[in-house]
DNA sequence: CGGTTTTGACCGGCGC
DNA sequence: GCGCCGGTCAAAACCG
């Protein structure tokens, strides 16, 4: 089976210029609708965190699974989306980017859903798997198939509820969606019937 | 055949 | 300095 794509993202703080953009964030909009809105009020957006805080932060998976609240945990560092990085060389060469602190900024948030195949129109390449620990599901790791995009995002499931899958993005998509709309519709149908 | 997944090795950061 | 840990690479397998 081909786990291509899961839930969209788009944390766009501008505003949609683009159809495209529209659709991410009618599609954001959906996630919220779909999980508990409440629960989406738990965000949180943490300014100035140093790269090892965010990972801390994004270890904190068990704070998720403890408190059934928090659901999503955003830690916005200052993006400038700096991560041109990697990426432009294929080679194991040792690239010296300058910045030491690059903070990146991730957004994460959690759905309900048994299939971890959802698709946000955007294409997706895996590249790792991790096991997690105190988890007993692995984590994925994607990255986005775009040329010049950097966007990845990881997907994992608690261990405790096996209905919820904790995606988090990392990156801004540069580009638009590919897949129509058609496709997205499906998807709404699809997160509305295992959300029953 | 080309793109994607798989999977163990590898790497850099951090704590001890 | 060493080992753990999260994240990434990359080669081979896999699939449409």
């Amino acid at each position: 089976m081909n786990n291509n794509s899961d839930p969209v993202f788009s944390y766009s703080s501008s505003s949609p210029s683009s159809s495209a953009a529209a659709v991410n964030s009618s599609y954001l909009t959906l996630n919220m609708v779909n999980n508990n809105p409440a629960d989406y009020n738990n965000y949180h957006e943490q300014m100035g965190l140093m790269e090892k805080d965010l990972q801390k932060y994004e270890n904190s998976e068990e704070m998720v699974g403890g408190h059934h609240v928090s659901p999503s945990s955003s830690s916005l560092a200052h993006g400038d989306g700096s991560q041109l990085i990697m990426a432009a060389a294929a080679g194991k060469t040792n690239i010296r980017k300058g910045e030491k602190k690059i903070r990146k900024p991730k957004h994460a948030f959690q759905t309900r859903s048994q299939v971890d195949i959802l698709d946000d129109g955007y294409r997706w390449r895996k590249y790792g798997q991790k096991a997690v620990k105190n988890n007993k599901f692995p984590r994925n790791y994607y990255r986005c198939t775009h040329q010049g995009c950097n966007v990845k995002k990881q997907v994992q499931r608690l261990s405790n509820d096996d209905g919820i899958v904790v995606t988090t993005y990392e990156g801004t998509h540069s580009h638009p969606i590919e897949k129509s709309t058609d496709n997205f519709e499906h998807i709404l149908t699809q997160m509305q019937i295992y959300s029953r």
